[in-house]
RNA sequence: GCCGGCUUGGCGCAAUUGGUAGCGCACCGCUCUUGUAAAGCGGGGGUUGCGGGUUCAAGUCCCGCAGCCGGCCCCA
């Protein structure tokens, strides 16, 4: 018998993997258990290092404030958090002697000490505390039809209920205590000074509306200052990045107050690459069998009927116009339009699998306060298919659209996937039998399973109608962006009475797979210009070609060059201003243009120019010729180019 | 929708305890112009998001609304 200390003396094991089981180095284990060790760097040890930090802000919260009754304290990505309930909010601005209370018990090295407790016992001495109370008691019925989330498991998960007791070393005194499943690092001294709190939120209790908000604080907790620095710097990249900013700073879009929230308007700059995104899709989807068609943005009423979706999203469309006696509705979703052009006319089996695409814009009433830059806006516009098919050419159509999607996001410069697999869950919001779901799910399953790339799981988070399979993306610097859609629809052909003809004469349900690629066109939009931190790939570039003269006496020459690069379809200008060269460098290598010629006596004598690169690279005396040859090409191919060689 | 914060010329910011708004960039004009990230001088531009209120006096204080930011809930 011997503890974890002895088993593991290297000071970053912080706890130990017990047959499995996540425990602390105090728990004593025999020949017959496997223990494993925990370093503070793995993602187990990063989660128990936050989660002992989580223990710290609240210890740090009730000796400022001892009337803040403690909600969950869970660990997080790249942190923690802790919910209170206190009767004023906290402000960033507590955060410096929040953080010096929490040094304080770090530095007092106080030891984490797990205590097993009855249901009596926890309910006694957490008598002050009324959430933990609530969390005992749900633990209590943990078999009952009340389920806690996995956040929650945090507190009460264990197979028995404990209590961690915050020990001083030097008195043995017990000074905080919480109940908790653990395990904790030995020692907050472990917590180091790789902490930091970043911001407060409110957030509901036990995550539902109804109840009462409590007071969040975030933190985040690395094993290193280094380290806490480092994930500063990946939070700065990101806001370098962020797609809101540079938009304003490269001229592409805006959200003018007066039009309204969520409803973004492109400006030239960032129409080019809006246009220049959709002509492409458009070309791909028509290459692949997809056939171009057009629906309005107002319909009546009862088409929403038809397909079901009024009973369910009637709160997130905006509310209907009254006119002549109908409803009028702004369309939220474009395929009950698309199924009445399939109806428009019988339909031949010889005509299926029968492909509808379009760019429908939809408007959903998001509520105001989720509405943020281009990624969850009120106005958006849909890359959205419809594939009619025979229930046998399903998964055919599946396979086809699946590897059509990731070749597409591929062209886009998007290379890391993985799928989700959205189902039903016991919810009463699903339509159709249970035989028609297995059967829909079965086939995406098999899809997706076949493509070889990571499966999630998703239960609960199909549309009404039908089981989905969802490719998310990983950008440049390793977010996660829900992309591109494919549903299995059984339930719409139903309601709008569909139908083809099949071979024997009878009369045939199809099945309809609704399909986005982009998701919504100014999503991806937002997804490319944080992924590109704005430097488009040259086929993308708003402006592709800025001509610099070194002196004006070869603005002539430069600006016959340019004309030229028009020409050849390349969007090329001449920068005239009277200012010097370097500040028209500086100027065009801010707004990330791709190519910047200059041109002055050597060059022209040469007939050639002389590049310059994002990156500050350069390539000179290229012939006129050639350099217009090499643009083109990368335009063609779609290619990024940031550096010289690349060209 | 909920909680908190924020809102000053196109953009980024400044304005001591309330005492009728400044700076940089951008913009306009003039002068200058020879090799790879900011030439010089001058000029125009804001009833401080909108609407009320307190006060002799409001960018500064109070109330309401809108928009934005960070979370929560939600996300066909």
């Amino acid at each position: 018998m011997v503890d974890g200390f002895e088993l593991f003396t290297d000071r970053s094991v912080v706890a130990m993997r017990v047959n499995g089981e996540l425990k602390d180095l105090a728990v004593t284990v025999t020949d017959e258990d496997t223990a494993e060790p925990v370093t503070i760097d793995s993602a187990d040890g990063l989660s128990i290092l936050r989660h002992s930090a989580a223990h710290v802000l609240a210890q740090a919260v009730q000796s400022i404030n001892p009337d803040a009754k403690l909600g969950i304290g869970p660990p997080i990505t790249d942190g923690f958090y802790y919910d209170f309930d206190v009767a004023e909010p906290f402000s960033t601005e507590d955060f410096k002697a929040l953080e010096k209370a929490m040094e304080r018990i770090i530095r007092s090295g106080q030891r984490f000490v797990r205590r097993v407790v009855t249901d009596e016992e926890a309910r006694a001495e957490l008598a002050d505390e009324p959430y933990k109370l609530e969390l005992i008691g749900l633990k209590g019925h943990e078999s009952g039809t009340e389920q806690f989330e996995e956040s929650e498991s945090v507190e009460v998960g264990g197979s028995e209920l404990t209590i961690y007791d915050n020990v001083d070393p030097k008195t043995g005194e017990t000074v905080w205590k919480d109940l908790c499943r653990g395990p904790h690092l030995p020692s907050t001294r472990q917590i180091g000074n790789g902490f930091s709190l970043t911001r407060v939120a409110a957030a509901y209790w036990r995550g539902s509306e109804k109840n009462k908000q409590l007071q969040r604080i975030y933190g985040t907790a690395w094993p290193s200052k280094d380290e806490l620095r480092d994930y500063k710097f990946r939070l700065e990249e990101a806001a370098r990045r962020d797609h809101r900013k540079l938009g304003a700073e490269l001229d592409l879009f805006s959200f003018p107050e007066e039009i309204g929230s969520g409803l973004p308007v492109f400006h030239p700059k960032g129409g080019v690459i809006k246009r220049e995104m959709e002509d492409y899709v458009r070309r791909r989807h028509i290459e692949e069998g997809f056939q171009y068609v057009s629906t309005p943005h107002i319909t009546k009423g009862h088409v929403f009927e038809l397909s079901g979706h009024l009973p369910y999203y009637k709160d997130t469309m905006f509310p209907p116009m009254e006119l002549e006696n109908s409803e009028y509705y702004l369309k939220a979703m474009n395929c009950p339009m698309q199924n009445l052009i399939y109806r428009s006319r019988a339909r031949s089996y010889r005509e299926l699998p029968l492909r509808f695409f379009e760019f429908g814009t939809v408007y959903r009433y998001e509520k105001s306060g989720v509405v943020q830059g281009l990624t969850r806006v009120r106005g958006l516009t849909q890359d959205d298919s419809h594939s009619y098919v025979t229930p046998e050419q399903a998964p055919g159509e599946i396979q086809h659209l699946l590897d059509f999607v990731l070749g597409l996001l591929r062209d886009f410069g998007l290379e890391d996937f993985y799928l989700e697999l959205s189902t039903r869950d016991g919810s009463d919001k699903f339509i159709g039998t249970d035989e028609e779901w297995e059967n829909a799910t079965s086939v995406l399953r098999d899809v997706a399973e076949r493509s070889g790339l990571e499966l999630v799981p998703d239960p609960g988070g199909a549309a009404f109608y039908g089981p989905k399979i969802s490719v998310q993306a990983r950008d440049a610097i390793g977010r996660t962006w829900q992309m591109s859609t494919i549903q299995y629809d059984f339930n719409q052909p139903k309601g709008f009475g569909l139908e083809y003809t099949a071979s024997d004469g009878s009369h045939q349900q199809p099945v309809m797979i609704h399909s986005a690629k982009f998701g919504s066109i100014e999503r991806f939009f937002g997804v490319l210009t944080e992924h590109y931190a704005g430097a488009f790939p040259v086929w993308l570039a708003p402006v592709q070609v800025v001509g610099i003269p070194v002196a004006e006496e070869y603005a002539d020459y430069l600006a016959d060059v340019v004309r030229q690069l028009q020409g050849a379809g390349i969007r090329s200008e001449m920068d005239l201003s009277d200012d010097r060269m370097q500040k028209k460098i500086r100027t065009h290598t801010l707004q990330r243009v791709p190519f910047l010629l200059i041109a002055g006596e050597k060059d022209r004598e040469a007939g050639a120019v002389s590049f310059r690169f994002r990156d500050g690279t350069t390539e000179n005396g290229v012939p006129v010729a050639q350099a217009i040859e090499r643009i083109r090409a990368v335009i063609d191919s779609r290619a990024q180019v940031t550096t010289a060689g690349e060209l």
